[in-house]
DNA sequence: CTCATTATTTAACATTTGTAAAAGGAATTC
DNA sequence: GAATTCCTTTTACAAATGTTAAATAATGAG
C-alpha cells in the first residue's frame, strides 16, 4: 500500500490517523490481462490505484468498442459518474495488462469525508486534477486532424504509444484503424 | 445574490454563517456583450456565476478562434486550470450577450476552506459535477460523425441552437462553418 | 431607411477519413 | 513448430469534411 499512501501524500498530505482509517478501507487485488475488472451495465463500487500494470476504460458505441482512456502504474481510476451517484456504468474498466491493483471502496470513503476532512481535501483535489485533465483532453481532440490528435499524443504520452495495441489508441483518438495505420506510414 | 444561493444549496447546503462568509468574497458586475470577461493570456482570479445572460469560453488554434464552451443563465464558470494554480490561461471567457454575473474571489474562497469544511465540500461537488459533464462532453465528440454530434446537440441542449450563432457553435462541435451548414441544410 | 457590416448558405473542388476486403505479421495454443 | 487466431497494413473505392470564393440573408449604425 506504500506506493498509493505515497501517491496521495504528493497530492496532499494527510494524518497518520487518517492514513489508517484510509488503509482500513482498501484491499489488494490483481487482475490478469484481458479481464473487466468491472463491467459495463455495473455500478462503480471502488476506486482503483494502479500499483502496477495498465487499465483501460471502454464502452461500446454501436457495438464498436471505443477506449475512454489509458490508465497506467500509479493513477487512480474510478468510474466518477457511477461512483459518485450510485448508477450503473455504460463503460467499463478492463486490465490490458496484468495489474495489481488497490481498491478503495467508494462509501467508505465517502463515510471518511465526514469524520477526517483532511482526507475530504484529498480527494477533492484528486478530482480536481482530473477535472483539469479531462478538460485538456477535450481542446485535444476538439477542433483537431485525426494527424494532429496523433502527434500531440507521440508528444504527450509516447508510452501510450509504447504499450498500447494499435487498435486501441485509434478509437481513444477517435478514429478508425485503418485510418490511423496510414496515419503511421505517412509519418515515417 | 439569491440565485447563487439557491444554486449552490441545491447542491450541497451550507449554515447560514457560511454563507454569509461566502457572500462576503463575492462582488456583481454586469459585461456587455463581445467583450472579454477575462481575456487570454491572464490568469482566472474569479469563478463566475452567471444571474443572466450567456457567456462562451474559447481560445485561439492556430488564429482560428474555438469555442470551448457555453455558459447559460444558473451556472458557475471558471477557468478551472488556471483558477486552481494561479497560472495564466490560453482561454478567454467572453459574453455573447450582456451579461450579470456575480463573481467569486477564487484566493479568498480558498481560504474559506479552512474555517468552513461545508464551503469545501459543497466546492468539492460543484467541481465534481464539472468533471463528470466534461468526461460526458469528451464521448459526445470522441467517436462521432459531425452530423452525430449536431443531432446530439439538438437534442440535448436545444436552446444552444436557438441562443447561439452558427459560427460558434461549428467551432464547438469541433468542424467549420460550412460544414455545420450543409448538415443543417440536409437535415431539413 | 439605407448603407455597411456581419452571418449564413451554396457551390465547386481538394483532402481526409471511413468501409470492406485481402494480405501479411505476430502472438498464442495445442 | 504447425495451426489458429488476432493484429496491423495495404488497397480500392465511397463518403464526409475542409477550403475557397461567391451569393444571400440578417443585423446594426448612423
Amino acid at each position: 500500500m506504500k506506493a498509493l499512501i505515497e501517491y496521495l501524500n504528493s497530492i496532499n498530505e494527510i494524518s497518520s490517523q487518517s492514513e489508517s482509517a484510509l488503509l482500513s478501507i482498501c484491499s489488494e487485488l490483481e487482475v490478469k490481462k484481458n479481464t473487466d475488472l468491472h463491467p459495463i451495465g455495473h455500478v462503480c463500487r471502488n476506486l482503483y490505484f494502479v500499483k502496477n500494470g495498465l487499465l483501460r476504460i471502454y464502452y461500446l458505441k454501436d457495438h464498436i468498442d471505443v477506449t475512454e482512456s489509458f490508465e497506467f502504474e500509479n493513477s487512480l481510476v474510478a468510474r466518477a459518474d457511477s461512483l459518485f451517484h450510485a448508477k450503473p456504468s455504460r463503460k467499463a474498466i478492463q486490465a490490458i495488462e496484468d495489474s495489481n491493483l488497490i481498491a478503495i471502496n467508494g462509501v467508505s470513503l465517502f463515510k471518511l469525508y465526514d469524520s477526517h476532512p483532511d482526507i475530504e481535501r484529498l480527494f477533492r483535489k484528486v478530482f480536481e486534477i482530473a477535472y483539469v485533465e479531462s478538460v485538456n483532453r477535450i481542446e485535444s481532440i476538439q477542433f483537431h486532424s485525426a494527424k494532429e490528435r496523433y502527434e500531440n499524443l507521440l508528444e504527450k504520452s509516447p508510452k501510450i504509444i509504447r504499450r498500447i495495441s494499435l487498435k486501441f489508441i485509434a478509437s481513444y483518438l477517435g478514429i478508425t484503424q485503418v485510418s490511423l495505420s496510414r496515419i503511421r506510414a505517412d509519418i515515417k
